[in-house]
DNA sequence: CGACCTGTTGATTCTGCTCAATCAACGTGG
DNA sequence: CCACGTTGATTGAGCAGAATCAACAGGTCG
């Protein structure tokens, strides 16, 4: 269930992704839609096409195994683009994490603008296929300061990092257990590589031994 | 080193990926050039924007942590294109896995079709995202069997797959070691799931089963 | 207050890695 | 032709990292 909402952002400055600015453009974005935590922005056999700009908030990129295992392919954050795909329909599902403000960019009138939308795809693959080495090559200890570093990177680099999403959510993104996230957090705390201001915002303490831990 | 190479392809019926067609006609492609078993087909931090056709034989593309463990995160065959990168620089590299006959195409006269380059891309992004979902959240066992019916449906689908490339491959793009991948194709064979006509020829004796255990 | 949810921590198990030996296939040179 | 070295695949023994099972603490909300 999602409500209708006037919405405006509450992010202070908005940094739109390359190649995203084109796409607005082009796209006439529609109202913000609020989604409450954990509700469904598109389910995997939705029919695919619209795509989805992130106003605020964060939203997960999901995929199941057949008996249940979790995947959680990409969080989006404000001023990215997702949904995507190049099937007819969704192959994964797409959830607000933390409460999300999404503009739905409809391919109305005219056509669609592939030149910045492939841009948008090619950075996503690109991301992706870092991940993979992040999954299929890294420790437990290496996933989670890829994570802290890159959510650093893409936050505004200052230290400190907020974690929108809970454990659960960290742990299907690294392929890990939610125990485990919670031990290696506690481990690099101990390392004093990080310190935890709360359950949700951590200070990257050492930010190169963190850097040099995921290249 | 690669030698140019008027060599033609021995593949019986090319069979070209959703896409492609349209693209081999817009960029007018090179002479075919074989490549070496592991030879260097473009490295990381090399200028992009050529695309790569395999005319025949078989492709990975790879990256490396700081300490070397390498993640191969794709093979690519006969029929397929690959090479699109976002950033002006590849990132990842590609070599050929068993003398690989590539042509080039070159986005000379005339632009890009990037409708067409779109619909690969994002056919790259899904499969990548996919195989996130089995590096983050599958047994050994299940990524293997992943592999297999994946090789499986990518060739005649016959039941008999071919292993162009050998153990260490398997095992870096599956995430797991070389002596893992040779333990699982000892126990799929114990449990009657293959049969092993040689080393790189495999038949899937119960391709529901194997099929079962990766979705 | 009690039920519930999230996160943390502990004890134990197990999957897959590391280290290592063996074997088969091949090519080379005497 | 055969001894030798090399390379890839297989197999074994022991270990370690992460999962599983379980208990518990703190916070929120009815």
């Amino acid at each position: 269930m999602h409500i209708q909402s006037g919405f405006r952002a509450p992010a202070p400055q908005q940094v739109k992704s390359a190649g995203v600015g084109q796409l607005l453009n082009a796209m006439q974005p529609a109202a913000v839609t609020l989604y409450a935590p954990d509700a469904e922005i598109y389910a995997q056999g939705d029919k695919a096409g619209p795509l989805y700009y992130v106003e605020f908030g964060t939203v997960r990129i999901c995929r199941l195994t057949a008996d249940g295992r979790r995947q959680i392919s990409a969080f989006h954050i404000a001023g990215e683009v997702f949904g995507f795909e190049a099937a007819s329909e969704h192959d994964s599902f797409a959830e607000s994490v933390d409460g999300a403000g999404i503009r739905v960019l409809r391919p109305s009138c005219g056509e669609i603008p592939a030149q910045s939308l492939l841009t948008l795809a090619l950075q996503s693959l690109t991301r992706t296929q870092h991940h993979l080495l992040v999954l299929g090559r890294r420790t437990a200890n290496e996933r989670m300061a890829a994570l802290l570093v890159d959510l650093n990177d893409r936050q505004n680099g200052a230290g400190l990092v907020h974690l929108p999403m809970q454990r659960n959510d960290i742990a299907d993104y690294l392929g890990v257990t939610f125990e485990t996230v919670s031990r290696i957090l506690r481990a690099l705390k101990d390392q004093g590589l990080i310190r935890m201001k709360s359950v949700s915002e951590i200070e990257l303490a050492d930010l190169d031994a963190l850097s040099a831990m995921c290249d």
